[in-house]
DNA sequence: CTGTTAGCGCCTTCAA
DNA sequence: TTGAAGGCGCTAACAG
């Protein structure tokens, strides 16, 4: 047999009826529109709280032409990155009394215009988050799906509001975290080649190396999850560098698993740093020193811009938040410092 | 300047002038509804091809009563748990053209209640993750949330198909895998008492003490996050026993970290486990032992009962899933057993 | 200040 | 087989 389905919701006519006025009389008192008659007001109020009545959001989104819903399309519900981003996001939204819909493409890139799309005919917005969605898609799909806040990508001349991480920044800071603790032969296991957020990080390293002549910074590709990071122990060793930065915490902590199975001790032998700063990191053995890119900030400040678009504000400024150093134990300091 | 928002979609309207006939024919070629003259249907699909036309999601909704969604009702969008149901759901729906909407209670069981019937006012129906709203409630609620799904309760005679993990039996096969190995003398470091899902560990305990009464396994109260076991490392160590099993994973690696600190070797000294095998359980120093809930899983069996109870067919028996022992470095074999 | 009317965009009887 | 008309539940002009 198979559940009873919940009674059908009342209607405005049923509320009407209850309090003896009209339809239109109902609306304005359970919408503060116009001003009515104190006492028909009350009345009005107490037969809508005696029948439980609230509007229909379907009625109310068909005639307003809104929907009171923004849906996020993400890659991939299991990136801690994401789901920091889609929590932040929809704490914000509950706080303007909007709900979020989402639009997972797991991780198929083709989909993702469809997906967005579709999402956007029963939503009032779109948040993005597409880190592999090529540039000219970007471009072309943005206007059609506006308004839209972009999480996470640089786009240059972005019509739409964008809110992300400065992995670059990050990355020098970091870099430059290892340089103050003496370290001077660094590499950097590499993410994917292709991926913008890679060259990125690799532009971070230019950067570096250019104000420190003296720094060598080797580069050994890499990938983004535990076992890139754990396959890659070896070539990490042959560079003989002091410290070693992964593209993410997860190959970070592959690397580390590795080292720890060859007898490599971190961070006596060698120190080891992550990125992201994912919930775990902090719990390896030792724990991991990282940059923390604060996700769930990144979604309340999408909400803040998203907000501003759906009430034909001119959004906040592009906000790139800078990814804090965390210091932590898989990072040791080379040279004493000199007394102070 | 606000963002330019994407042009008003065309209506049926437009697509019916194109193609040169009434609105009901375009809605029946639309839903492939009555039988249509097969040259105006071509007529009809042209012009919506080349007018990019699609019905209102909204407007369909309204006078068919179904809005191809249903919410998911989850306290705390950073639990793994809970993540892992929401994308094996959003996946499985996406497959049937569902939509999924999040209603993120952050942990206030007060407000869960509201939350759950505001959603239900915008969706099809519901899907409940709230593994601390009382069993009165429950009761009272499902019956108005109608058609519902329950993740991970177990309400005697729920009216609403259940889909959840059995950790009262996960935790007798983790406690009998221990004792395979050799072990005698367990800890257990409970999670918050007030739950039903402790009682349900502490009722496995139960039962494998009076089926093996030559073991011991001591309780210790702990909490369900990385803190509570770090902080009862000494309390378990005091014990004596030669296994540790936490109430989770993240209050296993908790007390990992704190034996390390201590010097204390896992396994070697002191073999540990944890429960629920999340993402990073293998990736701990050494990999922890654990049960695996399979909680993409959950949501996929949980869209399968929805889907059931959406298509009007009687659901699905409810499904228990069993959490699969998973056997890693923290726990050791204690005694050689017998030459086979 | 209140009620009547006309849609929002679509589907579905009902006649033709 | 097709079109016209009514209605899903609500809001926003428009009269009164």
């Amino acid at each position: 047999m198979s559940q009873p389905v919940a009674p059908r919701a009342l209607t405005i006519a049923d509320v009407a009826a209850r309090a003896g006025v009209s339809l239109s009389t109902v609306s304005r008192v359970m919408n503060g529109n116009a001003t009515v008659d104190p006492e028909l007001a009350a009345k009005v109020r107490a037969a809508a709280a005696s029948l439980n009545y609230s509007a229909s959001p379907l009625a109310r989104g068909l005639v307003l032409g809104k929907t009171q819903t923004v849906a996020v399309v993400v890659p991939d519900l299991a990136n801690p990155t994401f789901i920091g981003a889609l929590r932040g996001l929809s704490l914000a939204a509950a706080q303007n009394d909007y709900h979020v819909l989402i639009a997972d493409s797991s991780e198929n890139v083709a989909d993702e215009r469809l997906l967005a799309m579709e999402a956007r005919r029963r939503c009032d917005a779109i948040v993005l988050v597409a880190p592999r969605m090529p540039l000219d898609v970007l471009a072309e799909l943005i206007p059609r799906l506006a308004p839209v806040v972009v999480i996470n990508r640089d786009l240059p001349a972005s019509p739409a509001p964008i809110v992300a991480a400065d992995y670059r920044a990050g990355l020098i800071e970091l870099l430059e975290a290892h340089l103050s603790l003496g370290h001077r032969h660094l590499v950097f296991i590499t993410g994917v080649a292709e991926s913008a957020s890679n060259a990125n990080r690799l532009s971070a390293i230019e950067d570096v190396r250019a104000s420190h002549p003296d720094v060598v910074v080797d580069i050994v590709a890499g990938g983004v999850d535990f076992e890139s990071g754990y396959a890659v122990a070896d070539r990490v060793l042959e560079t003989g560098a002091t410290a070693a930065l992964a593209y993410n915490d997860l190959v970070a902590m592959g690397l580390l698993s590795a080292l720890h199975e060859k007898g490599v001790r971190v961070p006596d032998d060698v120190s080891v740093a992550g990125f992201d700063d994912i919930p775990f990191a902090r719990y390896t053995t030792p724990p991991l020193t990282t940059a923390s890119v604060p996700v769930a900030e990144l979604g309340a400040h999408a909400w803040a811009r998203m907000w501003d678009l759906l009430n034909h504000r001119a959004p906040g400024h592009n906000v790139f938040l800078r990814p804090r150093v965390e210091l932590r134990g898989s990072v040791r300091r080379l040279a004493a410092p000199p007394a102070a």
